[in-house]
DNA sequence: GTTCCGGGGGAAACCGGTTACTGAGGTGTT
DNA sequence: AACACCTCAGTAACCGGTTTCCCCCGGAAC
């Protein structure tokens, strides 16, 4: 018994086995399930008894060699776990199945390494686009080797998409669609230094990760524009986990930093920072003031609900597949490398208080 | 010109355009490309050289069609926007890239008919196993249907699992992976109870969710393990969002429901729950006591941190992939259909207060 | 100087599909 | 009755790889 076994429905069968089955020629079976070629009514229905009878599918992988298979779209990310990536995840994987593609999903947690070779893998599998979700650690280098693996991609008729995350060196065949990190950072700034406050403590990410660079900036400009100079005491390194905020803000107790209100880079980082204040006995935003980044669901939940800037991560990962695939479209005239810059909007709620001096400093 | 250009890395080259760069057979270039097969020194400089020119990678879909592509895996679940599927996907992509599998995603927003779909691509796709995520809702028809599909998988040497997803019918060739959903649930509610509450208010899901019906299991059970009839009116039904949870506890107070403690279905509902609570005017565990359910790493943030029971989502995920391949590998001999169960174990922080009575009830 | 051996590489078959080309058979027109 | 045309199905080439089979050639052994 050789492996082309026409046995009912069990294992795998390949196109032939139905072929044999309904007495007719692979070419038959392919149009009768391909649609458009005339078949006649009676060989359809034999065809068609026969791949029920065998319950075949058609193997994606050989339908997608020979050019009609079902596009994929590879995705990649930080950590999936981080609420943020996960809107951002959802959008993109909403979108493309609504687009109807696949998604080859992978996460680095912070290897750029490892989210060099799964951009490798994912050239090899003719992905339609690839799109890299969040920020990363902005050395010259990396711009330098991932700005090789868009010419790669682009060489091949995909597509690199920085979601999130900042442009690359001009030139680069990439599309870019973040949202205006810096920015909202000066805003939400510029509300707490708005209600009095002039010592905040900043918590930060990694120095050298784009996301907290940015909020870092909007956090020193907002200070600038209002004549303020910025305690450098007051910025602290850290990684945009809870734990990370709540050992931040300990220490930051611990040690007698001085200060009115916290910005912290993300929302985790606030409600960790805000369990560290509640156990040392701070109210907020009576004792000290809190402000987050991000608005994700949690955040009207923390007590007191955070005051936050909302981005719009899920619409972001649906733009970034849609920009994607719309480039795949249009490539010919003159497909400029588009840039889409999202709005936020800082969301006020109840952490921060006025701080009322007693004489104008 | 035709398209078998020999451009210097300008577009997707094939292994004949290698082939002819370097001089030598299609047969060679995939000969030093695959590794063993004896090549002489300068024909593989040769080779190599042409590879990188042209920066050659093979095309995966080929390699799987002929037998030795990266295996691939599908998971399915119902909103990776959850902090415990999150947690989950990520179990599951750690472990299938660890073992050198891919990870194909999908989301189904509890759309029982898009995960039959996503599940029959999969089929196509030749993935090495399935992997079904989270809790579903629970029909005679689901539970055939989903029979069928698993049949369907093991017939075509691949493979369904259920992960964190209650058992089909026996017989059904799926591999299980869950946790003691009811048993977390029976020592949660009974360490309320002896605290002295009596009136436990129950914010459920759906009630035909699998999920949600275990929950609502252990805490029928654990009622009358300590003799106390628990009363129906104090089962809510909703989802398990966070704005479930807030409208329901408004709801319940705003008919004036009578209770001092609340369980809720999981800890989104409970943070939900907690603020509308606080929006009342009531101290938790003060005047109300609350718990939750999953350990999602907010809970602690939470104010009080939220007593909860912990589930080892991200293991759960790491398992379903193990389970999934060792499967494949050990088929032969009397592959038993596996069924994990994985303890849970409350967590006890502030959210729980004593009921002092009056009298002995 | 033959024969034998084995290393290295090419031709061709194969994986599982699709599709351009070809041709058989039936119908309609003049 | 002859011819054109249309419908439908089969053959074969192709997609981009891998692998089997076979041959060629150089060196060692006799």
């Amino acid at each position: 018994m050789t492996r082309k076994s026409a046995d009912g429905g069990g294992g795998r069968s390949t196109i032939r086995d139905v072929a044999a089955r309904a007495g007719v020629s692979a070419a038959t079976v392919s149009r009768v399930l391909g649609g458009v070629y005339p078949v006649s009514a009676t060989t359809r229905t034999r065809v068609l008894r026969a791949v029920r009878d065998l319950d075949y599918v058609a193997d994606a992988r050989a339908k997608a060699i020979a050019g009609v298979g079902t596009p994929t779209l590879g995705f990649v990310l930080d950590d999936i776990t981080g609420p943020s990536f996960a809107l951002m995840a959802h959008g993109v994987e909403r979108e493309a199945t609504r687009l109807g593609h696949l998604c080859l999903v992978c996460s680095t947690d912070g290897d750029a390494e490892h989210e060099l070779a799964f951009i490798e893998t994912m050239r090899a599998q003719r992905a339609a686009a690839v799109i890299l979700v969040g920020g990363s650690a902005d050395t010259p280098e990396y711009r330098a080797r991932t700005g090789r693996v868009a010419d790669a991609l682009a060489a091949a008729g995909s597509r690199l998409v920085l979601c999130g995350r900042p442009p690359l060196d001009p030139g680069a065949p990439v599309s870019v669609v973040e949202y205006d990190n810096e920015g909202g950072a000066y805003a939400l700034c510029a509300h707490v230094l708005s209600r009095g406050h002039r010592r905040i403590l900043y918590l930060g990410g990694k120095p050298e990760h784009t996301t907290a660079q940015g909020r870092e900036r909007g956090y020193l400009a907002a200070h600038r524009a209002r004549g303020v100079e910025p305690d450098p005491v007051l910025r602290l390194a850290g990684d945009f986990t809870r734990d990370s905020g709540y050992r931040s803000m300990r220490r930051a107790l611990e040690v007698g930093l001085e200060f009115t209100a916290v910005m912290a880079a993300t929302d985790m980082v606030a409600a960790g920072a805000l369990t560290a204040l509640h156990e040392a006995g701070l109210a907020v935003p009576g004792d000290i003031s809190l402000v987050g980044y991000d608005d994700i669901p949690f955040a009207r939940d923390l007590h007191p609900a955070l005051t936050t800037v909302h981005v719009p991560y899920e619409e972001l990962g649906r733009l970034a597949v849609r920009t994607a695939l719309e480039w795949g479209r249009k490539r010919g005239p003159e497909a400029s490398d588009e840039h889409l810059l999202l709005g936020t909007h800082v969301v006020v709620r109840d952490s921060v208080g006025a701080l009322v001096t007693s004489s104008a400093g």
